[in-house]
DNA sequence: AGCACGCCGACT
DNA sequence: GTCGGCGTGCTC
């Protein structure tokens, strides 16, 4: 008798364990199958995980295997143990991994490949004269034949009638076969020719197709906005191609960066595969087969394409590595660059993390000193492609603006700019950090704040509905015609966003023709492409837009960009607000004089002495990177600790307190009983940054450690706490979150 | 997650 | 006397 290890496909702390299923005799069983077992008195999927000859159990409870699910096993070996590892450091529930590693389609049976029944011939030349020749009176089928002469068809278009006449005198056959939805963008497939490498280039691409046949390696490859990095993505993997490896390309989110997808569509024709949210089910599922029988040998894909069925991987490239994308949000709450990590170790991989701005934790591992396991090496590119200079950046001190009476969002010297940018007839991207029209809507009178009232958060206002919209719940108001506090009429709209943007544009520059592109402009499906689309085509000319504009576009007619409050993100209480607006403006600027034409970029700040600006003016990352991490230092922020903190979530504010507060009292009891003490720079239960999140009261555990702590052991209490929280609380444990609300 | 078993209050 | 509350524990 064998037996099967089984995880069952139900996600519950109680039932994360291996069951043994007997095998019925005549069933092959494989580990990584999908299965289906009785399971108490219901019916479930479950992941087979191992095999075993005998079982200590007694025989009498054993159930039999009902029935596997799929021919070949869906998970392969290196997923299944990504999956064991994933569950230990993301202290997820093991099934919670391994749901990841597969499409959504193929769990609980929804999507099917979608088969369609195809006719064929079964007669030689021969046979159809002879055929013809006995059926003179039978048109309809002669009809048939002389279709299917020219080659299979579907039945659908066929003659029902007449095709199963055919089969029955035996001169067709029906088959099925297997149809793909093929993602649009890889419809037609071409293969563009090789652009020239630059000398910088060369050396990247040496450096790591050395490391592909040396057992793989680590590498952060930072190069300037323009230096070309996708070409040494391209060329690497091209290369791991030839030696019959795969590989993958994550990129922080497909819809916003559709010329990646395109470029290597276009030098990998068929042999790429992309995987992303916005494929519909039918499509994802489709490339995942496609990935899964080696057809498809790149993918690329967003965050979750780490866990592409691939065999044999050469290269793993996670591009734009600084973006917050690549944490998810939600659990299983991994990182997809600590999975590109351990997948690239497993398959002795290259791993290339990519940036122009490298974020301060990466770069760090890249600086000398660091511990050989956590090592990256460094790659530079120095300069752009066809040695196109860096933009000139200029920074406009806003408050001396207003000082000389100029109370508009736009500065004397971005007016002149944009003025001159039209008339030679270049095209302008102007960038502000926030959607709607006024960022907050106050009484002059009293001071008051519109607040969104299930969060504790200002509302925007939004001109094309006159709604007051919360950017956190969606909720919608009408704004207020009088104070409601004091009742004065003096309503005062502050701040811009990008449709008071796009308005002061059309104010100003009556001839331009204004696009703007945010989350409310993007929210059609394909709306992204259609805007960027028309802008690349010249019929519009100003492009107005949050950070979806400042990435990896490439518009050659571009001439200007302007940054219009440069400081505005600079102040978030995130000990990462400093390092995204360096990142943003360097990104932001990089978008400039990509092609023949120099570019300009005007930044309009607040606070031009920050060096955040400063340094993203001159474009110099190092020194950046020098200056903030040693502010991380001083201030005990990581990468030189680790934060983790559970978020109470709760209906009324007392409830999400107590749980904080009996966690709070725990943790001290947990931290005087081991050693992890003396490791812990702060722990606290205190109100979240935002108290009030749609109708729901926050309250959390903070709780910040040095680097070299027992994280682990730390986090782990802390997930246990988070598991025990009492009924009516939500509690979420996170690990160096993305955003601190 | 479901579902059963199990031990204490108000009702046809 | 029974019906039913949801606490604890189990599912191969």
């Amino acid at each position: 008798m064998s037996y099967a290890q089984i995880i069952v496909d139900l996600s519950a702390g109680a039932v994360d364990r291996v069951f043994t299923y007997a095998v019925p005799a005549g069933m092959a069983i494989r580990p990584g199958q999908l299965v289906t077992v009785p399971f108490g008195p219901r019916t479930l999927d479950g992941f087979v995980v191992g095999l075993a000859e005998s079982c200590a159990l007694d025989p009498g409870r054993v159930k039999p295997v009902l029935r596997v699910r799929d021919a070949e096993p869906v998970l392969l070996p290196d997923l299944m143990e990504l999956a064991e590892w994933m569950h230990r450091r993301c202290l997820c529930n093991l099934v919670d991994a391994l749901r990841l590693m597969l499409p959504s389609e193929l769990r609980g049976g929804r999507v099917r490949a979608r088969t369609k029944r195809f006719a064929r011939l079964t007669l030689d030349a021969a046979g159809v004269e002879a055929f013809e020749a006995a059926n003179r009176r039978a048109p309809r089928q002669l009809e048939a034949l002389a279709l299917l002469r020219a080659g299979d068809r579907e039945t659908a278009d066929l003659d029902a009638a007449a095709l199963r006449a055919l089969v029955k005198k035996g001169a067709a056959e029906v088959y099925e076969s297997e149809q793909r939805r093929t993602p649009t963008l890889l419809k037609d497939a071409r293969r563009d020719p090789d652009p020239e490498l630059t000398p910088g280039q060369r050396a990247a691409v040496d450096r790591l197709t050395a490391a592909l046949t040396s057992g793989g390696g680590r590498f952060l490859l930072h190069g300037v906005t323009g230096s070309g990095k996708t070409e040494v993505y391209i060329r690497l993997i091209r290369r791991a191609l030839e030696l019959g490896r795969t590989a993958v390309v994550l990129v922080p989110e497909i819809a916003l960066t559709p010329q990646m997808v395109d470029w290597f569509h276009g030098r990998f024709g068929g042999s790429a595969a992309v995987l992303h949210s916005a494929l519909s089910a039918g499509e994802r599922y489709d490339e995942w087969r496609r990935i899964r029988s080696g057809e498809a040998r790149v993918v690329v894909g967003a965050r979750s394409a780490v866990f592409a069925p691939l065999r044999d991987i050469g290269v793993i490239v996670v591009d734009e590595e600084h973006e917050s994308t690549y944490q998810s949000d939600h659990r299983p709450r991994y990182d997809a660059r600590e999975v590109a990590w351990k997948r690239a170790a497993q398959h002795g991989a290259v791993l290339v993390l990519g940036s122009a701005t490298p974020s301060v934790s990466t770069y760090m591992r890249a600086m000398p000193g660091v511990r050989p396991e956590n090592r990256l090496e460094l790659i530079e590119l120095r300069q752009r492609v066809n040695r196109r200079p860096l933009p000139a950046v200029e920074v406009v001190d806003m408050r001396r603006e207003f000082r000389q009476g100029n109370q508009s969002i736009f500065s004397g010297k971005l007016t002149a700019a944009l003025e001159e940018c039209l008339a030679g007839g270049h095209q302008a991207m102007l960038f502000i950090n926030r959607r709607g029209h006024s960022t907050f809507v106050s009484c002059r009178a009293c001071g008051y704040v519109v607040k969104c009232d299930r969060c504790d958060v200002s509302m925007t206002w939004h001109q094309a509905e006159n709604a007051l919209r919360c950017h956190y719940c969606g909720r919608t108001m009408p704004p207020p015609k009088r104070c409601p506090q004091c009742g004065s009429a003096y309503i005062k709209y502050f701040g811009a966003g990008t449709q008071k943007v796009e308005d002061e544009v059309r104010r100003w520059f009556p001839l331009a023709s204004v696009a703007r592109m945010d989350v409310d402009t993007t929210r059609a499906k394909d709306a992204h492409a259609h805007i960027l689309e028309r802008f690349r085509r010249g019929e519009s000319n100003v492009l107005v837009g949050t950070q979806m504009i400042a990435k990896g576009l490439d518009f050659p007619n571009v001439t200007l960009v302007g940054v219009v409050a440069a400081d505005m993100s600079l102040n978030l209480p995130d000990y990462r607000s400093v390092e995204r607006t360096f990142q943003l403006l360097t990104q932001v600027a990089g978008r400039a004089g990509r092609a023949d034409l120099p570019g300009r970029v005007v930044v309009q700040t607040y606070d031009p002495e920050h060096y955040a600006i400063r340094l993203a003016a001159m474009q110099d990352y190092r020194a950046f990177y020098t200056r903030e991490s040693a502010a991380r230092r001083a201030s005990l922020y990581p990468p030189f600790t680790v934060i983790a903190r559970i978020v109470y979530s709760a209906g009324s504010e007392e409830a999400a307190k107590a749980a904080a507060t009996a966690d709070e009292a725990r943790m001290n009891r947990f931290l005087d009983d081991g050693e992890a003490r003396q490791d812990v720079v702060q722990l606290r239960a205190l109100e979240a940054p935002i108290r009030q999140l749609r109708g729901e009261y926050r309250w959390q555990l903070f709780l910040k450690m040095y680097f070299k702590a027992d994280v682990e052991a730390v986090s782990a209490f802390m997930q246990g706490l988070a598991e025990r929280a009492p009924e009516g609380v939500r509690a979420e444990l996170e690990i160096n979150p993305v955003n601190m609300i």
